[in-house]
DNA sequence: TATGGTTGTCTATATCAATAGACATTTAAG
DNA sequence: CTTAAATGTCTATTGATATAGACAACCATA
């Protein structure tokens, strides 16, 4: 699990340092002991001074992640990656079940407003169409998982934002609509930086990466009925795709 | 296409702001003109010192994605993001192939070792049992797209080095082994940072992201005959999943 | 050829990132 | 109680990062 952290990268080498912990933690490098190696260990192991692993470690710690106790060592508090599934009949709330206790999908705002290029081209719809748009979080046992911005058809679903609001989920809110029923029609998957607003909103670490799904839900006649552009955090997450 | 740089994230100002500019140049946001906005009015939008955005074209430079010309401006001299369907026939060659003129697939090193806990998973097999390991980097026109460490089971496979070096590509290598179609079972997705193997390994930015992909590929008849790590540059590739 | 707009270079300064060493404090174990 | 091992704190120094300003060099065009 060495591997040199790189210098003059524009990337500090406590938050490389920082990364690597994180996820070594989260692949359960560490589950026999429940802690940390040393400070001065970690150092030898990454070749930087043990000041540098400190400030990795302190990153760390303000995430929640690992807790430092003088005398004996730092401990690991949380170990997680939610696994993802991104099937046909993709539900996140569903397919996470299982795995956290509480899922919620909570309404940060809405608006009707009129479909954008990129808008129409999901919907299937004339650009300048009325179009509903909502913000949403959703969180995983009180966590953030991924935040998202979904538009919707106004005149078939113009009561979205308040079923959702009532019911927490896409897939219930759809049902109170009157479609019992939905598919994933496409699903495009990016990677890139968290800018400031989903720090703010995901609880990130700053500089964290951010796994993108573009992805368009019709009924069952394949008519379009959503179009979400859903940012997940990279290390709280993993996608599954099953054929 | 604003959204404020963030200050004291261990990533550096010049990074991030390389990164957005890499990232609108590859959404065409710059298409009209061919050319980056000038220094001063980037900096301006950024919120940072000329010479900040002046460190970010450097690396841009460096990465030959722009070219600086004195008295004109900032030329974008390559634009780029492949498309990679992710589909139960998953073939990078094919999939690619309309995106750029060359595909190569090159081996790096092959070993034959046994399996695994996780490979043995992933291959349906016996931890222990003989499997051959492929390094290979992945070419769109000569540049770099991604890197994988492959294995097989080694009685079925034991001539895949030899027939993927001489045919650069995995689908015409197991033809030549007699296995003229397989689909993929199943395929994870998570995102890092790149370490300092990949970083060289795909000619990357420092800091920059990896999206990975862990998957098994089977015969027809359900039998695991691959399973694959790949690691592929997120500022070069998106996937696109289609049901 | 004159002008405005652009990139290139230089100096100076402040802050962050990283190293180095010394020592204090706490915990667990002998 | 003593000791070893671990984290916590402090000072000092160096190099990378970022800002600020001034001016040179170059290009296109009026």
């Amino acid at each position: 699990m060495a591997g040199q952290v790189q210098r003059q990268t524009g990337v500090a080498l406590w938050r490389q340092i920082a990364d690597r912990i994180r996820q070594a933690i989260s692949a359960g490098a560490y589950d026999e002991t429940g802690m940390v190696p040393p400070e001065t260990v970690l150092a030898l192991q990454f070749g930087v001074n043990r000041h540098t692993v400190r400030s990795a470690i302190a990153a760390l710690a303000q995430e929640g992640i690992v807790r430092a106790v003088q005398g004996r060592g730092t401990l690991i508090e949380r170990k997680e990656r939610l696994n993802f599934p991104i099937t046909k009949r993709t539900r996140f709330t569903a397919g996470i079940g299982e795995q956290a206790r509480e899922m919620r999908g909570l309404l940060l705002s809405y608006s009707e407003e009129k479909a954008d290029a990129d808008v129409a081209r999901g919907l299937q719809i004339r650009p300048g169409e009325p179009v509903i748009r909502m913000e949403t979080v959703r969180k995983a046992d009180g966590r953030p998982v991924s935040c998202a911005t979904a538009w919707f058809p106004a005149g078939r679903f113009g009561g979205m934002p308040d079923a959702y609001q009532r019911t927490e989920s896409i897939t219930k809110a759809f049902a109170e609509l009157g479609l019992s029923d939905y598919v994933r029609a496409t699903t495009e998957i990016t990677a890139v930086h968290a800018d400031e607003a989903d720090t703010a909103a995901l609880d990130l670490a700053p500089g964290a990466i951010l796994l993108i799904t573009k992805a368009v839900n019709t009924d069952l006649e394949g008519v379009p009925v959503q179009y979400a552009i859903s940012r997940f955090a990279a290390d709280r997450v993993q996608f599954t795709i099953e054929n």
